[in-house]
DNA sequence: CGTATATTGACAATAACCTGTCAATACGAC
DNA sequence: GTCGTATTGACAGGTTATTGTCAATATACG
C-alpha cells in the first residue's frame, strides 16, 4: 500500500491534468497551424529560430527535447521551405537553422490566430488564477529538471546513457 | 501584430510550461516503470483497467486519446502478459481488457515508487499552491474540451472527421 | 602540438500518438 | 423485423518523440 501525502496526492492529480491539457493543446495548435502547412511541433521550432538563426542542438536544449527529434522536424521544415540551413562560422558541422520569408509569413499567420485563441481561453479565467498556476508549474518544472536535483555537480548536458 | 490580453499572455506562457512539464513527467514515469517492463503509456492504461475490465474504446474515452492508439498499446500489454482479453457478453467484438496477476504485480511495484516520487516532488511545494494549480488546470481543461464550447448540442463522441 | 572530452549531425530502431477507412456489431426508431 | 446510426476493432499511413551509435568537429588541458 503506497502512502500518499496530501501534497503527493495533489501533485499526482496535477500530473494527470497536465497529460490531458497537453493533448488538448496539441489538437488546437495543430488546427491553428494547419492552414499554412504547419503543425504544433514545427510551429514551435519555427518560433524559436525566429529570434535568430541557431543550430539544431541549441533549439533542442531550449525546448527541453532531444537533439534527434528536433533534427527530424527541422529537416522537415527545411524540406518544405520554411527554413534554410546557413553556414556557421563557429562550427563547420553545426549549420544554423534560419527562417525564410515563407516561414515568417506562416509565423505571422499563426501568431494572429494563436492570440485570438489564447485571449478567448484565457479570458474565461481570472488573471490571478492563471498567474498562480503559471508560477506553480514553473516551480514544479524546476523540481523535475535533472540538474536541480543533483545541483550542478559534475554533469552538464550530456546524453543520458543510463 | 497580434494583441495579447494579460490573460491571453498568461495562458500562452502556461501552455509552454505544460509542454515542458509533460516531457519531464514522461521521462520520470518511464524510469519508474522500466524495472517491471512498463512505460508511462502502458502503465496509464494498466491503471485504468485495474478498476474493472473494460473495452479498448472505453479506455480511450476515459483518457482522452484515440481508440486506435490505445488499441496498439493494449495489444502490446496483452502480448507481454500484463493483460488478457476477456469475452464481453454485451458486445461480441468489444473484448474486455483484463489485468493478469503479472499486471497487478507490476502495478503494485510502480504504485509504490510513484508514491515516493510524488511525495518527494509534492513535498517541495505548498499544498495550497498545488491545489490552486490543480483547480485552474481543471478549469482550463474544461475550456479546451470540445463539448464545452458547443455545449452538448448534438454531437456525442463521434470520430472527428473535419 | 597532441590528446582527451564534449558537442554536433547523421542514421537506425522503436514507442506512442494521430487521421482515415472499412467491416462487424449493437441499438434505437419505426 | 428492418433500417439507419453509432460504436467497435482492425489495418494502413504519418508525425513527433525517444534511445543508441558513429563519425566529424570544437575545445580545454598539459
Amino acid at each position: 500500500m503506497p502512502e500518499l501525502t496530501a501534497q503527493g496526492n495533489a501533485f499526482t492529480e496535477l500530473v494527470l491534468e497536465v497529460f490531458r491539457l497537453h493533448g488538448l493543446i496539441l489538437r488546437d495548435g495543430d488546427a491553428i497551424a494547419r492552414p499554412v502547412g504547419l503543425t504544433s511541433a514545427r510551429w514551435q521550432i519555427l518560433g524559436v529560430v525566429e529570434h535568430g538563426a541557431i543550430p539544431v542542438a541549441s533549439v533542442a536544449r531550449l525546448m527541453g527535447l532531444s537533439r534527434q527529434s528536433v533534427q527530424q522536424t527541422a529537416d522537415a521544415l527545411e524540406r518544405e521551405g520554411f527554413t534554410e540551413y546557413a553556414e556557421n562560422v563557429r562550427h563547420l558541422r553545426a549549420k544554423l537553422v534560419d527562417v525564410t520569408e515563407k516561414g515568417r509569413e506562416a509565423l505571422r499567420f499563426v501568431a494572429e490566430r494563436q492570440a485570438e485563441w489564447a485571449n478567448e481561453i484565457g479570458g474565461k479565467h481570472e488573471l490571478e488564477d492563471l498567474q498562480t498556476a503559471l508560477r506553480v508549474l514553473r516551480e514544479l518544472r524546476e523540481s523535475l529538471e535533472p540538474q536541480s536535483t543533483k545541483a550542478k555537480a559534475g554533469r552538464k548536458n550530456m546524453e543520458v546513457k543510463e
